[in-house]
DNA sequence: TGACTATTTACACATTATTTTAACTTTGAT
DNA sequence: ATCAAAGTTAAAATAATGTGTAAATAGTCA
């Protein structure tokens, strides 16, 4: 089960510092894998498809400038960012990374406040341009592309009903209460009766499943994984 | 003359900055205004609604922080990047300019060649860059010549379907919402009917292709590619 | 400038998808 | 067992978009 986080992807070749970002990343509640050179890292991000990918400059079999033009070179990593971690302040190193197709450089020593911020400033930028995407099991939700797949088929949704489905998604176990879900879905004006929400509750469950949505009688609804 | 270039908006207190960032950047072929502190910027950005907007960190009058979370506030701005020019380095600065909504930090002394390569790595990633060309398995679209080609043959456009076209196809499979192609086709200023977007697709569709285009009703337009 | 052309927008109405209602049934906590 | 809350269904109401045509506007060139 995979939660609605962002997939980070550290390349370096030294382990510490692999280990203080991935420390550091995984406290801020990112999802990170990492590889120790440019030839892993595209294997990893070919299966992964991270939304950030964090490369050290220098590495052995290929350094970061020539995994972030390989990476550039593949469609498939149009949208992921690429941030370069460098000892070297040199001007001409830095020029290059951006020219590759870096979207950031950071120079060491890591700062972990200061790489936290820096990548959150960029995923909340990536996120508004992007839509958000919560991906579970067999179950994806675009808000970019307004779509939903399960078990890769994509389904067309109504516009109230994926609102729904994306409030519900976006927190899994959390009990929505109805009063809550109407505001937030149906807004404060208007006013629907009391079967609107059970109706649509009613049209998700026959799309998604029955038992994706849990009622909690006299409460609300919960979007439930597994079991 | 250059052509339709991103608009720039370069706050310092600091006479000789300015003169370094506008004849820099305007080098570069961007079109650039300068303000002296954050009560001018303000103004000239509402004015101008640009594309990047970079704040000194102390200014007097109101500084860069309030200055960038006062344009944070506003919806205008959302789509405008913030970077943060400051002589300061210290690490609360940084976290503090970041939490406040920007998009970038760079510390002075400026560095022309840097400074630009980050500029340009901000637009790159964050703007779709009018002068690009796109070019899907049988579609064409060439903004630079306004020019678009449907299995090799052109077709001419004329502006507003172009560029409707032309947005769309910007970020195939993302759902535009008709507010936002008002926004960026039609502008803040003039007011169109209801109907004007549509209108304007059923164009693009009988010249391009019914299924080239999908309605998410409730919600906006979308540019599909195969299926 | 005026006449002509192309483009853009308006409008009224048709068509459709989505949302809500309403009447009825079932459920589950007390 | 009771009864308020939730489930179910189909039909009704509403909202959003599509469409044809006409009007307005902008652009061009003699």
């Amino acid at each position: 089960m995979k939660k609605n986080k962002f997939k980070i992807l550290v390349v370096d070749d030294e382990p510490d510092i692999i280990e203080i970002l991935q420390f550091n990343l995984e406290n801020e509640g990112y999802q990170v894998f990492s590889a120790v050179n440019g030839k892993e890292a595209l294997k990893l991000a070919e299966m992964h498809i991270p939304h950030l990918i964090i490369l050290d400059l220098m590495m052995p079999v290929m350094d970061g400038i020539e995994t972030c033009e390989r990476l550039r070179m593949d469609k498939k990593f149009n949208n992921s960012l690429i941030m370069f971690l460098s000892a070297r302040g040199e001007d001409y190193s830095q020029v290059a990374a951006f020219e590759s197709g870096a979207d950031d450089y950071v120079t060491k020593p890591i700062k972990p406040r200061i790489l936290n911020s820096k990548v959150k400033a960029l995923l909340r930028r990536f996120k508004t341009d992007f839509g958000q995407i919560l991906s579970f099991e067999n179950l994806i939700i675009d808000s970019e592309k307004y779509i939903v797949k399960v078990n890769n088929k994509s389904i067309n949704l109504p516009r109230k009903e994926f609102e729904l489905l994306f409030l519900l998604a976006s927190k899994p176990g959390k009990v929505f209460k109805r009063d809550k879900i109407m505001e937030s879905v149906w807004g404060t004006d208007i006013i629907v009766g009391d079967r609107t929400i059970d109706v649509h509750i009613r049209k998700l469950r026959e799309k998604l499943g029955e038992n994706l949505f849990r009622t909690i009688k006299g409460v609300g609804y919960q979007f439930i994984l597994n079991e």
